[in-house]
DNA sequence: AATCTATTGCGACAGTGTTGCATTAATGAA
DNA sequence: TTCATTAATGCAACACTGTCGCAATAGATT
């Protein structure tokens, strides 16, 4: 299964890009110059979740969120890290701290999802 | 606003309280004796949210899970620990483990929705 | 140009959470 | 107890999200 190029993916990297914030699909969309279909947008976004281009973070709205997978302070981040909804801005953004954690003997964690719920810098 | 007890409040409640682990709506549901309207059970919920009876916890599945605030090890579980999801048995239950976080200056942290996702140790 | 097939658009679908509104029933006062 | 008040419910309807099947389109390669 080898990747093509195509126009609209390209529209939706760069609007992933042009933000530095996490976005549904509903908001990359708006942001799109190109048109492309709900279905198509979403294929593409999990296409990019599993070449690992974007990460997806389901926020306390239920909705999913995709950002890219930047650097960070020439750190890179990685998948385990918080994020932080903005409840005034409504905008998501990838903190740079990460989570420590401790499960009880035995349990395996393959995934994190967290979410710091509140308001921004600029909103608060 | 005061209010008043009915029989299908208690049933949702004697399932939560029941189960040790967070359910959704529909597990709930599923488990009641008496039945009752979905948009019943989810006014409930949210009821019961309101007075701190129960904390909701929305999961990467996108859903809303809803378990009883209860005290573990003597201890009582405040609103900011993690959740764990086990992928193989579908539960979700609340860890004991508080979330240690920091956000950047003046950001203001209002809620947290922390979920690890993996197996748990029936299932690991 | 010809071929292969990844990608797309469209329609359809299941599931979730919410709301409006008429009806029912819990509660406290008379 | 009876009555009045209104919280709670059942039902239908709705918006929204994410996914999938399938035929059509269009990258990539020879
Ligand atoms: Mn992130
Ligand atoms: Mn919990
Ligand atoms: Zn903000
Ligand atoms: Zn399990």
């Amino acid at each position: 299964m080898k990747r093509r190029n195509t126009a609209t993916q390209e529209a939706v990297l760069a609007v992933l890009a042009s933000k530095r914030r996490a976005m549904s699909q509903d908001a990359i969309i708006k942001q799109m110059t190109v048109d492309a279909d709900r279905a198509t947008v979403y294929r593409i976004l999990n296409r990019f979740c599993e070449d690992e281009i974007v990460h997806k973070i389901v926020a306390d709205d239920g909705k999913q969120y995709f950002a890219v997978c930047v650097k960070c302070d020439d750190v890179i981040i990685p998948g385990n890290h918080f994020h932080f909804r903005c409840t005034k801005c409504e905008t998501i953004e990838c903190l740079p701290s990460i989570v420590e954690y401790s499960v009880p003997e035995s349990y395996k964690v393959e995934n994190l999802n967290c979410v710091l719920v509140g308001l921004c810098k600029e909103c608060s």
